[in-house]
DNA sequence: AGTTAAAATGACAACGCTGTCAAACTGCAT
DNA sequence: ATGCAGTTTGACAGCGTTGTCATTTTAACT
């Protein structure tokens, strides 16, 4: 039943290691001896020990996910898109579900590496933005790609190999050109005050994103009003709170967009507006921001911004293969900034009268 | 930077053996050894190598959660009770989605199990309810627990340790009942003409739930009609459609509820009622199943049946524990049956006139 | 104290693979 | 043929644990 490395190279006639330069796909082995070794591979239906490998090579051949977000929708796209470059690449995925809050997570995330000896990990935001995370990563010499919400800014894309081995390890997603672009179609339906819905404060995509929206308004000669601008959290309750305090006393302001700063956000305003019996889209437009799967199950559904996070992360995995020991070919297709597109759906129309 | 459990055992004293049987936390050691190689671990802050561990021992401190279902909030909720179970085992889990569909499933499970040598695994349906999985699971010889629907049919829980290993290891999810009870929640409200719109055919959750509800109708002496039931699948999707279908000529068999088989179908189901400019729940009571989230996401809120999802994964975790190796304390706790309990919300009234 | 069984500990060889480095082969120019 | 550099292969020693089994210590009795 079992069978080992050892019964493949008495089968094909050629010591271990030659199998085992076979199986990791190394270079110096004539094509002739690796059919051969394919070949018993085969008839023997041999499966290498994950677990001596791990123990005999200079790292594992596992990597690691963490993350902290509520959204179910997000984690598994980002799981998906990672474990399909894993199973390429013959590696097995170590999830880590954790508290970006917890001030003790990077030496968690520390013992986990160690014990599993990690071959690289991907960090998705927030964690991705914790300076604690990225030290200790650093001080373990481990590889990591961090998911971040901007843009790259690589000065000049350099076709040498990068002095410093931090760079050019990260995933960029352009809440920014996104947001302004929602705006833009806001604005162009012509919307002149524009409600914008906070995702949490410290997370990097809120400050991207409301400064889209606060430049596209400034671009288009619209007045930035932060009575405009509601503070709350990526959560479906904090969209509810967050449009009944917009509209509270919607006389004097008047708005006729909300902007969400993501689709639980919108989903929430959605639901508000519907307690005060306020018609989407003919009274009042709203928009979510990363195109989950209920942004098309709402009523009506959420206009929104595409972000193909299982694509990105993907993505984000294969950046990190570029950087493990295999390296092999360099993985020339990867895209490093994402910018989400906008979806126009039902819940945006043009401004009342 | 690395110690090793010899590093551990030189600064406590004794041999590496006393060590791991510390690590391991077996019985006969004595609790002045036991203290002293803790402190030693504490202060080297000793880590043990997985890979190692799993190479060595009989077999691997890892075990496998496959699943194959759509809906991000059951997939995670299941991977965070297996996880958190986990965690405290000291194990890893590997999560592998995969397509219930493929006929060569089973052996892509196989070679799973093999190359990480899991020590178990934890099936979600419908692959909990394939018998070609199951055959190879038994033939391999490896710990498994299933998460069914339907009742534990034990035949009278017997102290005794079961004679075959493969009996006890079901986790039942009371889809019946549950279904039962949402059905008659709906027949008190004072419906007459109750419609169904089931999910996957394949599903055995469909044959319990839609058992469940046609039993209540009976009891309460309600004609089952195979005309209010409609086949669809278990997406929003297919909860559309079967609405539109359902209400299409409503005036003949005025149905005054929809029970739908799971959330995504329920919010389907109130998504085309909004397109048919019907009243819920005035004019029509929806019911959903699950408890997901978005339940609490829609407008009106889903009555529903709710589900512990990260609960009952939770204690599949701790039967599949009880099976394994360790295996030491009996884990008298474990629920083997579940039945979802009616959370009412306010998507259900009374029936009109 | 002396005996004996039970409990606690230790020595050492696996586990299945890969890294290192040396050996054998290849093709090509002499 | 001969030599030489480059390519391909192999021998063997770990990697850091745990299982086995032998040995020592403890406790519980005469």
């Amino acid at each position: 039943m079992k069978v080992t490395i050892n019964d493949v190279a008495k089968h094909a006639g050629v010591s271990m290691k030659t199998v085992s330069r076979v199986i990791n796909k190394e270079p110096s082995v004539r094509k002739k001896t690796y059919d051969l070794v394919m070949q018993a591979v085969t008839e023997l239906n041999y499966q290498p020990n994950t677990a001596a490998r791990n123990l005999a090579g200079t790292s594992s051949f596992a990597i690691g996910l963490v993350y902290d977000n509520p959204n179910a929708y997000y984690v598994i796209d980002m799981q998906n898109g990672v474990l399909s470059r894993c199973k390429d690449e013959g590696y097995e995925l170590v999830i880590h579900p954790c508290c970006a809050q917890d001030p003790e997570m990077h030496k968690e995330i520390a013992t986990m590496i160690q014990r599993s000896r990690l071959a690289g990990l991907v960090l998705t935001p927030p964690l991705s933005e914790q300076q604690d995370i990225i030290d200790m990563l650093d001080e373990l010499g481990i590889a990591y790609v961090r998911l971040l919400s901007g843009q790259d800014k690589t000065p000049e894309k350099s076709t040498e190999v990068p002095a410093s081995p931090k760079s050019n390890n990260c995933i960029y997603v352009d809440d920014y050109a996104a947001a302004y672009e929602i705006t833009v179609h806001l604005i162009n339906l012509g919307h002149k005050t524009i409600a914008f819905a906070c995702g949490d404060a410290e997370h990097k995509s809120t400050t991207e994103r409301l400064a889209g929206y606060q430049s596209a308004l400034k671009d288009h000669n619209l007045t930035v009003d932060d009575n405009l601008i509601y503070e709350g959290n990526y959560s479906f309750e904090s969209g509810v709170e967050g449009a009944k305090a917009l509209l509270k006393n919607n006389n004097a302001s008047n708005i006729t967009a909300i902007l969400g700063g993501n689709d639980e956000i919108a989903a929430g305003a959605l639901f508000a507006a519907r307690l005060m019996n306020i018609a989407i889209p003919e009274q009042l437009s709203i928009s979510g921001f990363e195109d989950s799967p209920f942004s098309r199950q709402t009523w009506p559904k959420l206009t929104t911004a595409h972000q193909a996070n299982s694509v990105i992360s993907e993505h984000a995995a294969r950046l990190l293969f570029s950087k493990t020991r295999g390296s092999r070919k360099q993985d020339k297709d990867i895209i490093t900034t994402f910018t989400p597109s906008i979806v126009i759906r039902e819940s945006t129309g043009p401004a009342p009268n």
